[in-house]
DNA sequence: TGCTTTGTTAAACGTGTATTTGAATTTCCA
DNA sequence: TGGAAATTCAAATACACGTTTAACAAAGCA
């Protein structure tokens, strides 16, 4: 990235990454300030010192997080332009899953556990760096659900689609958490659920266009 | 229920009403032992002297909202054994968005709190009360996708219908947590979410069936 | 070099909250 | 009714954690 010349930087980077880590493993509430600090080697003030309090290390450690996976995932998951409706929705689907599945990736980890528990902190920013991404999603389900879908049924097959995605998440997160338990799904191919994923949600949006027009022919 | 004799069983049932409701909203971590006696008009030394300690008063507060919901709302959805398996699926599903949606359910917002931000208190009771109706559902599912369905593809399709459940709690969650901001999505007609669900869902399983025969006849 | 700015450190402070305590009160039952 | 058990109560205790402070060190710059 842009090289750090001052150590103040190189401190304020390790606690931004630290953070990242800490808030999408506990939550905003139960990661401690003293717990980030220990990790990034810095000390227990050196939160307050860089970002003035808990609050606004939370928001940029979430800033910080969320735009290095776009850049490590971008979100039309490599797909031309010029494919498909159809494709550059797998592809975008496909990215998505790859952002929550990597192990390096923290700001979907805690924008699952800010949704569980709203503290409010994340609103504003959260909705503008997210909109963007939702309306993309938005255009592509519209072409492919057809001119004649409702409103409601292009919001209905988008919660269907991501709440696949946060489910990964979830069972992942559950995985981890319980290393002995036996598992209630075995997640550790996440291509293959990927390709589910889309498999299932084309098939799922194919029905639901199907619907609006009433009788006519479906090549 | 059963009828309440003495005074302190009275203050006993308050208190995990008043604690479904508080743990489902805030989470173990920030729910206050204090602000669950307030709202059950007892002592704050009530919880410790019924209970012995907050974790097992979440544990049977959980317990307790669980079996409520699951007497108001049956997991078959009212669909007759003798039903398809499909309809048998479908009434599952919707009896579950029912109990989701339901503004006096709180086991599914505590449940997704937990997996969320896992205490570990629940796991235990956690699994050996959800886990029949997990066989349940992968017993339907996996007439639904037939005799040749792998138990990745059964595991991928519990996965993807239980992330649209999860995901339709999000979203009210969301909803309820700002009144005033515009809406990412409507959430207010629950019935035809739920219709919604099962077309998706079950176009989903077909397709993801007649991908395992591989060019048979598919009525 | 000497001065200023920036960054780091350990210790102290204050608040919020689970838990404990012991006395006061109510309920139960012979 | 009277005494024992159960329950409620206000206050005290203990502890975790975010934040502040003031001294100290390093870096930047004339």
């Amino acid at each position: 990235m842009t090289d750090l010349k001052t150590k103040s930087e190189k401190t304020r980077a390790r606690l931004l990454t630290a953070a990242s880590r800490i808030f999408a493993e506990k939550g905003y509430q139960d990661a401690t300030i003293a717990e980030i600090c220990e990790q990034a080697q810095a000390n227990i003030a050196a939160v307050n010192y860089h970002f003035g309090d808990k609050q606004t290390l939370y928001l940029e450690a979430w800033r910080h997080a969320f735009n290095h996976e776009l850049g490590q995932h971008p979100p039309d998951g490599g797909v031309s332009r010029q494919a498909s409706a159809e494709q550059r929705l797998a592809g975008r689907i496909k990215s998505m899953i790859r952002r929550v599945a990597d192990d390096d990736s923290y700001s979907f980890a805690i924008i699952h556990k800010e949704m569980a528990q709203p503290t409010r902190l994340l609103a504003d920013i959260l909705e503008k760096e997210i909109n963007p991404q939702r309306q993309q999603m938005f255009g592509l389900l519209r072409e492919c659900l057809g001119q004649d879908a409702s409103e409601q049924q292009l919001q209905y097959c988008h919660a269907s689609i991501m709440g696949q995605c946060f489910q990964l998440l979830r069972l992942k997160q559950m995985q981890q958490a319980r290393p002995q338990r036996a598992l209630p799904s075995d997640m550790s191919d996440i291509g293959a659920f990927a390709e589910h994923v889309v498999d299932f949600s084309l098939a799922g949006i194919r029905a639901i266009r199907s619907q609006t027009l009433p009788k006519r022919i479906q090549a």
